[in-house]
DNA sequence: ATCGCATATCGCAGATATACGATAAATAAT
DNA sequence: ATTATTTATCGTATATCTGCGATATGCGAT
């Protein structure tokens, strides 16, 4: 009887855990990094980076994509990945917030 | 037959996933921004802040403690537990620095 | 429309994770 | 030693994750 407390706690947290969730695995941390180094690489590239079948590439690009990690857009007959930065940053702005490592960044600017 | 082929990852990759692992469910961001608050807290008193069984609350501050991401000192006939500050910083490190987000700390705004 | 390629999705199997009651182990006090 | 209290561990049920082959979908060219 494991029927997913999740939505018991609020939604900063379940949303943090989101992320964290979809940085879990060595794979998605190097699809993150190939990225990084790259600006952009479309599936296939990735598929020949990493040593998993193609299936499950695709899986751990949606498993990113859905937490809004990525930017992708068609290329002819191929698919453009690439990072979206904003949510990245926004999403360790909140991770530095909560686990309490925002020491030296504290010029929290609301004023643009 | 998917034996878990996170071994054909390099380490550093593991390692990062790991961690994100441990912080991939809203009860343990519940309890790092608990240990965050208050410094310091016995078991009892996270059960009683979170809406979750002992045993349950227990598994998962192992899952923490499992990434060295506690401590944890016996206090009479309970055990208190703190963050490892330590530990928690160099994994945020490590982080910035897969993820990218690590430059813009020292570049005080880019003021368009 | 058909072909060839690139990517996503389906369906399945095995592995982990989640959650909890029950119980064990440790401590403090009697 | 017994009791009460606190926490960890065991056993179990369910859910989710991982991985892949097979297949479907989408695109560009023929």
């Amino acid at each position: 009887m494991a029927t997913t407390k999740q939505s018991l706690f609020p939604e900063g947290q379940v949303a943090l855990a989101a992320f964290a969730g979809a940085l879990a695995h060595p794979a998605r941390i190097a699809i993150i990094g190939l990225l990084q180094a790259r600006e952009e690489a479309c599936c296939g590239e990735i598929v020949k980076a990493l040593p998993l079948a193609q299936a499950t590439v695709s899986q751990h690009l949606q498993v990113l994509n859905r937490v809004g990690l990525l930017h992708h857009r068609q290329c002819g007959p191929k698919i453009c990945y690439s990072i979206n930065c904003e949510a990245l940053r926004s999403f360790c702005h909140s991770f530095q917030c909560t686990l309490g490592t925002a020491e030296e960044v504290a010029a929290p600017a609301p004023h643009l």
